[in-house]
DNA sequence: AAGGGCCTCAACCGCTTGTGC
DNA sequence: GGCACAAGCGGTTGAGGCCCT
């Protein structure tokens, strides 16, 4: 764990001098769980006072999202679970929140340590780029399928922050601060000569030659009301939409030759015609879209869960 | 057995976003 | 609109354990 007296230039997270630091002793997790079932989560500032805990409430919340929570799954990633967090990654880039909110009992933390550790060695291993899925180029592929011992594989380079730092998939259109373009009003996402994806009136509507697929996407600023919300872009829709991109149909990179070889029928219980799957390029604005709504979904139903508890 | 290198993951940091005044 | 505060997020660190020589 991290040195408690390795402070540097940074500034630790409280400024407050006679904090606790480190690893949490089995006291210090009695008393914060027990804190919590009594009183509820939240106001975590405080909480630690209230609670008799000599640390910090990011401190305290982290402790609780990640480790002291009763949903909190404990143990080995499932092949099952793996093979979630490769396709939403590949759809999400590193939306971590937004991956463990699919992956039942799983945290940001332990997916975000799992990706780094275990599966982009695991693709790089398989000439795939980690960050893009795309098949590496035989020059990099030459050079990253035996990496060198340890730092470039288990840790990823630094790099400068910013808003949306993801990789996002192959080809996916980037603004040019690196950051996924994410579809505004009216835009049109051209992703392929008979794949469109219009933007408007805060809702997403994809063209696949003659037929039209309304999406339901709603812009960031969200919804008016709870039956707004479940009107137009209900759980059901939307996850039989994300069913149906986390499809591995809809996965070109992984699963195209696959398909080609054994040749691919449209299924009609997808929003995205398996046979338009891999003329959709998965990685163009398309993808954009995607992940708006899957963004705004997550947004909608934390703020529904929110709304209810 | 000893020591060095590697791996894992809990915890921290800094930044962004959301909310209330 | 601007500010302050709380909460959330993704990147990074490093202690401790494991493995190899």
């Amino acid at each position: 764990m991290r040195n408690p007296s390795a402070g540097g230039t940074k500034t630790p997270c409280c400024s407050k001098v006679g904090l606790k630091r480190g690893p949490w002793t089995p006291e210090e997790d009695e008393l914060l769980a027990g804190y919590i079932n009594r009183e509820g989560e939240g106001r975590w500032r405080t909480l630690p006072k209230r609670a008799g805990l000599l640390r910090c409430g990011k401190s305290c919340r982290l402790r609780w999202m990640n480790y002291l929570r009763p949903s909190v799954k404990r143990g080995q990633i499932a092949p099952d679970e793996e093979d979630l967090i490769l396709r939403l990654h590949r759809l999400l880039g590193n939306r971590w929140s937004l991956i463990a909110g699919r992956i039942p009992g799983r945290t940001d933390n332990e997916i975000k340590n799992y990706w780094n550790t275990h599966l982009s060695k695991k693709l790089i291993s398989q000439g795939i780029d980690p960050r893009t899925h795309k098949p590496l180029n035989p020059e990099t592929q030459n050079s990253s399928s035996n990496p060198p011992s340890r730092a470039p594989s288990s840790k990823p380079a630094p790099r400068a922050r910013s808003p949306n730092p993801s990789p996002i998939s192959s080809g996916l259109e980037e603004t040019s601060s690196g950051s996924p373009a994410i579809p505004k009003e009216n835009d049109q996402l051209q992703s392929a000569d008979n794949m469109e994806a219009v933007y408007q009136n805060g809702t997403a509507t994809a063209h696949v030659g003659q037929t039209s697929y309304l999406l339901g996407l709603r812009s960031g600023n969200g919804l008016s009301t709870e039956e707004e919300d479940l009107n137009c872009c209900g759980d059901d829709v939307f996850s039989s939409f994300l069913n149906s991109l986390i499809n591995e149909e809809a996965f070109p990179i992984q699963h195209q030759l696959q398909q080609q070889a054994i040749g691919s029928s449209p299924d009609s219980d997808s929003l995205i015609p398996m046979a338009a799957a891999p003329a959709f390029g998965i990685g163009t604005g398309w993808e954009s879209a995607i992940m708006s709504s899957v963004i705004n979904q997550d947004n909608n139903s934390r703020r529904l869960n929110d709304q209810v508890e």
